[in-house]
RNA sequence: GGAGACGUGGCCGAGUGGUCGAAGGCGCUCCCCUGCUAAGGGAGUAGGCCCGGAAGGGUCUCGAGGGUUCGAAUCCCUUCGUCUCCGCCA
């Protein structure tokens, strides 16, 4: 959420931070709303005092036998309370309204952030690995003998529908495994604490991350009103929720592996192939809470965390600096890490690492009190997958393909395979 | 799921309708005393919002939300959470 004082101060710089995004200026509109707003609280606020006032000079007016004056001070009483109730109300509505409209704009890009429309506009900074080349035909992920035994769409079909799988045999395996290597080096190499959270969690949280009031549509919601995270972001991310930290516990660094669920409403006809797209998968999740004057420097590490998976897995990907255009709504900035997937000729998201300032922290109210002392200020959040574990075993299958559809399983993973090496085309270990 | 108890400031803990934002203790900060890693004395010690250049003032917050009342931490309702017993269960 924006912080209202800062539209406040600078109405110009922050349309303008707005349009880069490719929004309508709002400042005007928020502007109005909250003086409105203000002007109500103002005139409730008076109007309580007088009645305080009157109601404690009550007491005394009984006190001293005075009857005619208890009377007067308190129809005074009855008559402010009715103005504070009407005043109170109308703060309230206002004060709604404004949230409500902040809640829904986007948060602002950071400077260096480059301006562009859509994905094409995106900027390539950094390129790691070749391609393996390749004396055959490259298959996707789903076409290969070895994977086929152990990935099975039809299964899944019937016992969920489209966009499910099931992974059986030595997939599976392999996918455990590198959920396993990945949440180790992360937790042994990286420093961050692991962490194991529900995945069903009540609407504000869901509002705190940012994905209601605007994304609902994206998500599942239960018959009670939970809704079904489609990111472990949402409760890592949240469980400062409300909280007041010291500086001194800052940096926090959190990481989870959980199922994700995504409805992903608007993608019919994408990726409708393999195990690219699911509405469940798994994903290991990167969480930072710090101060904000540390966010840009959380942001890099964080996304060399990320980086050095595909590095120890022997995948090339490239980094690309998201576009003021292709930001999601929470970011400030966000770096999309693309693995190289020979089956599709292309690099693919594999992970999206963000931070999002401030913005987070004052939807779910979280702070820090400053180590020396003074107010409390709102901690910055990131977030990034590292990684999406679907994605990932997608990955290795493709790049480490054979021609006869066996695959050559990358050596950080072996030792979460019992020392096996390769995924024959026969879809047995070996 | 059933029955009951509880939810106060950084912590512990008083307070069951009236100058209570809240006694007391602990912790912490500053000052004094003390020639020393003891003890004592004094002062201070939440946050949000609104007005104001500031000083300062107003208002809200005793889990949260609503209500009763001239007046609520204290009464009522709803809700969230914790604990105990029972049931069920991975």
């Amino acid at each position: 959420m924006h912080d209202i004082r800062a539209i406040r101060e600078n109405p110009e710089t922050w349309d303008a931070a707005l349009s880069r995004r490719g929004k309508e200026p709002m400042s005007s509109s928020v502007l109005a709303l909250d003086e409105e707003r203000r002007a109500a609280i103002l005139a409730a606020e008076t109007a309580q005092a007088d009645q305080k006032k009157a109601a404690k000079e009550v007491g005394a007016a009984k006190a001293s036998g005075n009857d005619a004056e208890f009377e007067r001070l308190r129809a005074l009483v009855g008559e402010k309370k009715a103005e504070v109730s009407e005043m109170q109300e109308k703060a309230k509505a206002l004060d709604a309204q404004l949230t409500d409209l902040l809640m829904g704009i986007d948060n602002l890009p950071l400077p260096e952030v480059p301006e562009g429309a859509d994905e094409n506009d995106n900027v390539e900074v950094k390129r790691w690995g070749e391609p393996r080349a390749l004396d055959f035909t490259p298959r996707e992920h789903y076409d290969l003998a070895g994977v086929k035994p152990g990935m099975d769409f039809e299964t899944a079909a019937k016992l969920s529908g489209a966009r499910f799988v099931v992974l059986q045999g030595a997939v599976a395996r392999i996918s455990r495994a590198l959920t396993q290597f990945m949440l180790d080096t992360h937790i042994d190499d990286h420093g961050l604490t692991e962490t194991w959270t529900p995945v069903l969690v009540r609407p504000e949280m869901m509002y705190g991350t940012g994905q209601l009031p605007k994304f609902g549509e994206d998500s599942y919601e239960t018959t009670n009103g939970w809704w079904l995270i489609p990111t472990s972001e949402v409760t890592l991310t949240n469980t400062v929720n409300g909280e007041t930290l010291d500086e001194g516990d800052l940096p926090r660094r959190l990481t989870a592996y959980s199922q994700c669920f995504r409805s992903e409403a608007g993608s019919a006809g994408r990726d409708t192939a393999g195990m690219l797209r699911q509405h469940q998968f798994e994903k290991v999740e990167m969480v930072t809470i710090c101060h904000p004057d540390e966010a840009i420097a959380e942001h890099d590490r964080m996304t060399g965390c990320a980086e050095a998976i595909l590095e120890k897995l022997g995948l090339p990907y490239r980094t690309v600096v998201l576009c003021t255009g292709d930001m999601g709504f929470g970011a400030q900035k966000t770096h999309d890490i693309e693995v190289w997937l020979p089956g599709q000729n292309s690099y693919r998201e594999i992970s999206s690492v963000s931070t999002c300032g401030q913005f987070q922290a004052r939807r779910m109210n979280a702070r820090f009190k400053p180590a020396g002392g003074g107010k409390l200020g709102f901690v910055a959040t990131l977030n990034g997958s590292g990684l999406a574990v679907g994605r990932c075993l997608i990955a290795v299958l493709e790049n480490g393909q054979q021609a006869d559809g066996s695959v050559d399983l990358p050596e950080a993973l072996h030792p979460y395979l019992g020392g096996k090496t390769r995924l024959t085309a026969e879809g047995t270990l070996a």
